[in-house]
RNA sequence: GCGCCCUUAGCUCAGUUGGAUAGAGCAACAGCCUUCUAAGCUGUGGGUCGGUGGUUCGAAUCCACCAGGGCGCGCCA
């Protein structure tokens, strides 16, 4: 039996349609649908099709739906079609086909849900890209996790994913993070300059004054001495020091984001750094192509209508032509000083991934670079000669809360709130599924009392408390029937036919579903669809293990009936099976106890 | 001024790409708790889906305009 019911079901409504209603087009059966039906009084599915086809057919949608449903009705799988509605058919599954799909789960194990969706398409996603200039912040975490699970749901729906981080280490915030650690480094040494006076002697001022610079400073003392200072521990000649400080301080500085990253599990496959890259020339060789299509030019914008910015001043710049592919203005590719934009550093950086093999690119970005979007879309899209679509999944800004107040992140304020102090205040788990929590272009409260909480209002502890009672009640079946009568082989030969309560049967639904749902959140590129459904299945499961409270008779376990008994471990088995299979996309631990 | 995102119950949010009577948690109210794990459970009330038009068999969902919030708007990344 198939995976997935939906998609099953759908080859038959479609095959169904086609032999009442012979040439429809391609386009009007892409729109037949058979989907999970809201109300179980109207059975376990439903399709749409009579609906979309009533009108090329010129037939009334209703009657169609009868035929449709007399056409069905013979289907194995079914026990009953009917038309309801304004042209739905109702489908209600056959008990076997129902049942049928535990044994399926079982024999799957967390590969349940794995699908050819994706086809093998080639995606990047890129995601974090934070500055090496200092560590990871909430505003970081977002993107982290968001990007990570949307890796991981593409993976399970049969997309080949390659995750990515883009190191920016080449720009003038690169520079400033060297001057900022030679700061540190003359304090270590001793140097009593003032932050002012160091200052005044800098191309880029003194931006990045955090502590976490301290250790950088301390590590160059260490290492070199008092040699990279000047006379009195002044500053020296910076082409004495300059790039052995900022190499190393970025070397710290990613090896702490590194850190920060797999404290929160995650680890992108590959990291591609702006530097390397410009060296290697792929810039000018990009800038190169696009001029070779005609796309640069030499040229003069217009001020920005309402706001022109008070040092505006018209002047040549050489320009992108992305207005050509949908973008709102030409954008510039060089700065005033002949270097590149980071704009036009990023087109070398996308080409690149898109030589390296890429069918799909997807960049998660934070909310503040929604302005950024057209003109990379735009890009991608000449570069590739309109093959390889640049979506973007925009993370809006997360606001901490605690007892009902707003935890500001000021670095003046010192309540700046790194990742690192998330992680320690609450958890790897609990962070995960929080941020998932949120359609990420929706802005988020993030409140922190509700994420450690051990309560139904903390959904990452219902989803594990689930899992958690599944592994107690199989614990405690061990004990019973021997480890033999529980592996997933044996359960699945389990007659299941003592399953035949109403919330069993709720139970079952929910797991027919998750094959489904990763091809939905996967198309949509909505991982936060995953920790919805793991939460409603969880809902579920606590709710039949409720029931047991009143009714004894379904409970799990029952002395003296070893066949209920057997078909309800199966069942449990099946559920803790697709729980651990939807943390493992969310990178969550499935918790085998919680005491 | 322009562009993008958002607005759903008192609060925080879902809503399966246009489907049937719009859902969940919290808060409120009413009951229940000697247990396979009560760090609870069951039930009830609660809505002009920001507003107004439009598209069609059908709109929270698509389009237009308006209101409110967020982000951005020529060499920061």
């Amino acid at each position: 039996m198939s995976q997935n019911l939906f998609s099953e079901m759908r080859d038959h409504v479609v095959a169904a349609l086609t032999a009442i209603v012979p040439d429809l087009s391609p386009e009007v059966l892409a729109r037949v649908e058979v989907s999970p039906t809201r109300d179980p009084a109207h059975g376990d599915m439903a399709t749409n099709a009579a609906m979309v086809a009533a009108k090329p057919a010129g037939q009334n949608p209703r009657a169609l739906a009868q035929a449709l449903a007399e056409t069905l009705a013979g289907l194995p799988l079914l026990a009953q079609a009917e038309p309801a509605g304004p042209g739905f058919v109702n489908l209600r599954l056959s008990t076997d086909a129902l049942l049928g799909q535990v044994p399926v789960i079982l024999q799957a194990g967390e590969s349940y849900g794995d699908s050819r969706f994706g086809g093998g398409t080639r995606v990047n996603v890129e995601y974090v890209s934070a500055n090496p200039t200092g560590p990871m912040h909430i505003g970081h975490c977002r993107g982290a996790v968001v990007g990570d699970a949307l890796a991981a749901v593409m993976a399970k729906a049969g997309f080949a994913v390659t995750t990515e981080y883009y190191i920016n280490d080449a720009g003038g915030q690169v520079q400033a993070l060297g001057w900022a650690s030679y700061w540190r480094y003359l304090q270590a040494a001793g140097s009593t300059i003032t932050p002012e006076e160091f200052e005044a002697q800098t191309p880029t001022g003194l931006q990045y004054r955090g502590d976490y610079l301290i250790p950088v400073g301390e590590a160059l003392f260490r290492e070199f001495g008092t040699s990279l200072a000047g006379p009195d521990l002044g500053l020296a000649e910076p082409s004495l020091w300059f790039e052995t400080v900022r190499d190393r301080a970025l070397t710290m500085m990613l090896v702490e984001i590194r850190e920060d990253l797999a404290l929160l599990g995650v680890q992108q496959k590959v990291f591609s750094s702006e530097a390397a890259l410009l060296a290697s020339g792929a810039a000018d060789r990009v800038i190169g192509e696009l001029e070779a299509k005609g796309l640069i030019y030499e040229g003069v914008l217009e001020p920005p209508k309402g706001k022109t910015p008070d040092d505006w001043e018209p002047r040549p710049q050489t320009l992108f032509r992305a207005t050509d592919f949908g973008d709102d203005f030409d954008r510039p590719l060089r700065k005033s000083d002949g270097s590149n934009t980071y704009f036009a550093n990023d087109i070398a950086y996308h080409a690149d991934k898109i030589a390296r093999g890429a069918d799909i690119l997807i960049d998660v970005l934070g909310a503040d670079h929604g302005g950024y979007v057209s003109r990379m879309k735009a890009v991608v899209k000449a570069v590739s000669d309109g093959r390889v679509p640049l979506e973007v999944v925009l993370c809006q800004i997360v606001h901490v809360m605690r007892g009902g107040q707003p935890v500001r992140m000021s670095k003046r304020a010192g309540t700046f709130v790194t990742l690192r102090d998330l992680l320690d205040e609450v958890g790897r788990d609990a962070v995960r599924f929080t941020m998932l929590m949120r359609k990420s272009d929706a802005q988020m409260e993030f409140d922190l009392d509700q994420a450690v909480a051990q309560t139904r209002e903390n959904p990452v502890f219902y989803v594990q408390y689930a899992h958690a009672r599944c592994r107690s009640v199989l614990r405690a079946a061990v004990e019973q029937l021997g480890a033999d009568a529980m592996t997933p082989d044996a359960l699945a030969g389990a007659d299941l036919s003592a399953l035949d309560d109403a919330q069993e049967i709720a139970l079952i639904r929910a797991l027919m579903n998750w094959p489904r749902l990763i091809e939905g959140a996967a198309a949509a590129r909505e991982p936060h669809r995953v920790a919805f459904y793991l939460y409603d299945l969880a809902s579920e499961f606590h709710m039949l293990w409720n029931k047991g409270r009143d009714d004894t008779t379904l409970r799990f376990l029952q002395a003296d009936d070893a066949a209920g008994t057997r078909a309800r471990l199966a069942l449990v088995t099946a559920t803790a099976t697709v729980i651990r299979s939807g943390l493992q996309v969310l990178g969550v631990t499935p918790a085998e106890e919680m005491r």
